[in-house]
DNA sequence: TAAATAACTTACTTTATGTAACAAATGATA
DNA sequence: TATCATTTGTTACATAAAGTAAGTTATTTA
């Protein structure tokens, strides 16, 4: 029986969507927006994922080329984790599910919490 | 110990990255961007997208109430799952997606597939 | 009554993720 | 040199999510 690529998307969508989709990158890409982060700064902002799973997204990021990985050998070391161009190029993406997030979700907020409108930083003016 | 939401992000902001990154999702979303699907329209358009998983996706989304389901009693009984207008609404989410695919990820086709370009409009013609 | 068809469900297997203890790397310090 | 404190991971094991394939329901036709 031959087998058939079913899907009728444009491969470079699909794989754009994969990688977004994948548990936990957009929220590690979304923290990274804000400037360099270390390890535990990105584990600690990011309610539930665990360092083991962190680690696994940090190594997919760096190898798609989304994010860079500079060692400073200081004491102790460190170690920080910053967006490449290609990376900080989703900033838009962000920008464009804030944006519909404030207009289709109900803010239901029993504790009052950030701004909104102040998370996206520079890319929060509409396209 | 007091519990604290160490989450940085805005309650809305972060509920739209928890949809949209929950697997499959984006993908049934996209595909309903074109019109109206039935199950096994949506089931056969996406590779490696179980039945299971789809049944329990397309419950979801309807409880988020991002897509409608319509119920025609013909024979053999016919269902149709459809955006609704807050759904719809995610259309610019994929835009922009799509965009950035275009201008980062490299092409890569072995095997030359749909144009990238005709994808995302409305008027991409139906399977 | 039985077949045909679409839309799911259920039981079971495989994969992904969470938890918590442990290891590797680094320079300061004894 | 050797040990220590600190950060960054990594490993072993348990739990949760997803894949597979058979079964169920509902309906009309024969």
């Amino acid at each position: 029986m031959m087998m058939v690529n079913q899907s009728q998307m444009c491969p470079r969508f699909e794989k754009a969507i994969e990688i977004l989709s994948k548990r936990w990158t957009a929220f590690i890409l979304f923290q990274l927006l804000s400037g360099p982060k270390r390890f535990v700064g990105i584990e600690s902002s990011i309610t539930n994922l665990s360092g083991k799973v962190l680690s696994e997204r940090l190594k997919e990021l760096e190898a798609e080329g989304l994010i860079q990985r500079s060692v400073y050998p200081e004491t102790p070391v460190r170690i920080e984790y910053s967006l490449t161009d290609k990376g900080a190029a989703l900033a838009p993406v962000f920008s464009v599910i804030a944006s519909w997030a404030t207009e289709w979700l109900p803010t239901t907020a029993p504790i009052p919490g950030p701004e909104c409108e102040t998370l996206l930083s520079e890319t929060t003016s509409g396209s």
